[in-house]
DNA sequence: TATTTATGATAGTAATACTATTATTTAAAA
DNA sequence: TTTTAAATAATAGTATTACTATCATAAATA
């Protein structure tokens, strides 16, 4: 028997169910592909077209444009993120060790041998890092938020806001501070490797420092 | 007598000195206008040539492209920033004094009446919470990066760097800290506005809170 | 006054972000 | 098994964007 990972995606993000045929998951994939490779801005759907091996028009008929497509494989991300979460704090009582976790998991690069079917999730971090917050600096977020197209990175966010209240219940700023550790364990990392001097990382280039430096941002902030 | 500051920008960033021209000095205020109205994705030079009354030829005269416009406008913000800094720091020598300066000067809209001649600090601040990360978030940060382009931004989390190791001279991320810091005095503001429940702030949506959250988390994080 | 320099007006191109149409293949239902 | 529906491929076309180029005119300067 074969388990394969399922993450439930708003419909309102695609035309077409991309998981549901061949040319939707080869959509999903060269899209990481090409997005990792040349980032957002130069990814158009007549490059990923011609990638696949398909015409434009093809493209169209599972998303609506190029951002509903970004916003979607940012959403699985998160998705994926939350289940990896649940999963390894399982059984876990102790919130400190459940933060780390947390932490580690958002600063990590997974190396996965097991890439979920067509998901490359070690390329998708590094999109993340790079253009994760292009899903919401438009000037249509207030839009896209009705349509619950941020929902999985809210959920992910409350999580770590629930485990940051066990460790502190009289904390003020749980959530916060969980959009801080999210965004800064991208935008950190982002920094070490384009713009070293706004960060101190810069001789090791490792992501075990980032690690440290958001495990002492927040055991410092939290402290009882 | 009339004083006006004067931030020197660089010159890579332009074809021609806008400061030196009725018409550069509207380039800048119109981009500042559209920008801040409806995001930098729908900005347009023949839009902004339109609302100066001039033509697109005209703009690219000025400057090669939108994106180095962009980072023009935000570097110019930063060196207003840093003078902001350096003039509410003057001669004050407690360094918990200047950090909380640093956090409110980055948290809080500035509702100037004085607005340095044809640039609206207001707007200029809320385009920075937008679309601030966009200058660095693209394909091509190396080379803006060598040209650069982020130096004003670079000076900056140095000079709060430098405050918070006065603070706690054994701080070992000071860099990192001042680049969260800086960042999440906007993001933190963005999320405030449009994705409330990542943040706590959703009640009041008041800039002050984001201030104690700031100063929460610094305070904790470099005490001795 | 001559001449450089900035601006205005207009045109044109390649690429992007789509929409529409029709033919063909594939898969599901009758 | 045939009919029918659904998905895909192939092609064409449009409006907008992001530019480049040219030439005339106005303003500043030598």
């Amino acid at each position: 028997m074969k388990l394969e990972l399922q993450i439930k995606m708003n419909p309102s993000l695609f035309l077409r169910d991309p998981e549901q045929s061949e040319l939707g998951k080869n959509i999903i994939k060269h899209s990481i592909q090409l997005i990792h490779n040349n980032g957002f801005e130069a990814f158009t759907f007549k490059k990923l077209a011609e990638s696949i091996g398909t015409t434009e028009a093809g493209v169209y008929r599972y998303f609506e444009n190029k951002h509903k497509l970004l916003v979607y494989i940012i959403s699985w991300y998160w998705g994926w993120i939350q289940f990896q979460l649940n999963y390894q704090t399982n059984n876990i009582k102790d919130p400190t060790v459940k933060l780390k976790k947390v932490i580690t998991l958002l600063s990590t690069n997974v190396e996965d041998d097991i890439t979920t079917g067509h998901v490359d999730e070690s390329k998708l971090h590094q999109i993340l890092i790079a253009e994760g917050s292009k899903a919401y600096l438009t000037n249509h977020v207030g839009k896209d938020n009705k349509q619950q197209f941020f929902k999985p990175y809210k959920d992910l966010c409350n999580a770590i806001g629930e485990i940051i209240l066990e460790y502190n219940p009289k904390y003020k700023y749980p959530h916060s501070l969980a959009s801080t550790i999210i965004e800064m364990a991208h935008l950190q990392n982002f920094f070490m490797n384009h713009l070293p001097s706004l960060t101190d990382f810069s001789k090791s280039k490792d992501e075990k420092e980032i690690i440290k430096y958001l495990e002492d941002l927040v055991f410092n902030t939290i402290r009882i």
